[in-house]
DNA sequence: ACTGAAAGATAGTAGGC
DNA sequence: GCCTACTATCTTTCAGT
């Protein structure tokens, strides 16, 4: 299955809607030579069928003072399906933790933390991540600069 | 500065949005016990002031044919200001990248690829990251599940 | 700062092509 | 699948507290 069912008009709209979902019908509409009404229905069907999953606001982090974003690398000792489970479930509960991905190669785990700065992180670091069962190393890595810096996946 | 000007209502309005930004002044206006001109006023000094970025929708990768996400760890062969600047500006330009950051560490920068699949990245890869000059290695790593992806900061 | 109410714009619905 | 037209709801403004 190769793009769904997915016309020329959708993908243009998920294109718009993934740069700026405050575009409202009318500018849709007149960006893509079809009426209001047809861009309502396209839009309330791709948030119907899945493809829209939500509709965010993307905050500025250094403004709300998240100003150190970590990747840490974690090897677990085992890997057996309740441990993976478990690690993933206790380690989602944390807020600082955006995202945990399972990975392919020398790492389990990536995942990605948000904190005020390296103290925060040296503090989440030992006093919660350090704390769950069956992990063996983390590797800690921080962000410098990000020159760019996407929500969008290409369409 | 810590949190910069934000009162308590704006820490809820701003946690409400990162997890849905189609809530009405309304909703929130309920939720928060304010009026709505209140919490309109509020959300729009929060725009203005870039508090809030943007607000995107956020897709189903699998149901747009984005199967694969790939973490490709580079290193280039020098480091001065120009070759960084260079790679940035020409890595930014590729639309399956979808983050660029400059990284502490053993790499010099973390790319987030999103292609259809295996072939698309492998192609990705040999045709256009590759090509870029000054690179001395990229390792790739595959994301396996995404236990927990977060677009909303902890605040 | 916050509020209620008015005015204007937008989302959402219905019926026909 | 697309449109026009209508209604409900929402955003936005503003005078008043």
């Amino acid at each position: 299955m190769i793009q769904g069912d997915l016309d020329k008009v959708d993908i243009q709209i998920l294109k718009l809607l993934q740069q700026d979902a405050s575009f409202t019908n009318k500018e849709i509409a007149l960006k893509l030579h079809k009426s209001i009404a047809t861009v309502h229905e396209r839009i309330r069907r791709l948030k119907e069928q899945g493809y829209i999953k939500k509709i965010v606001a993307i905050l500025d982090r250094k403004k709300i003072d998240r100003n150190l974003i970590a990747f840490s690398h974690v090897l677990l000792k085992e890997h057996t399906a309740a441990t993976l489970v478990k690690f993933e479930t206790e380690v989602s509960k944390f807020p600082e933790v955006m995202e945990c991905l399972q990975m392919t190669g020398a790492h389990d785990f990536i995942l990605r933390i948000a904190t005020r700065d390296m103290d925060t992180y040296h503090e989440f670091l030992r006093n919660k991540l350090a704390t769950l069962p069956n992990i063996t190393t983390v590797q800690s890595y921080f962000v410098l600069s990000e020159p760019k810096s996407e929500t969008a996946y290409p369409i």
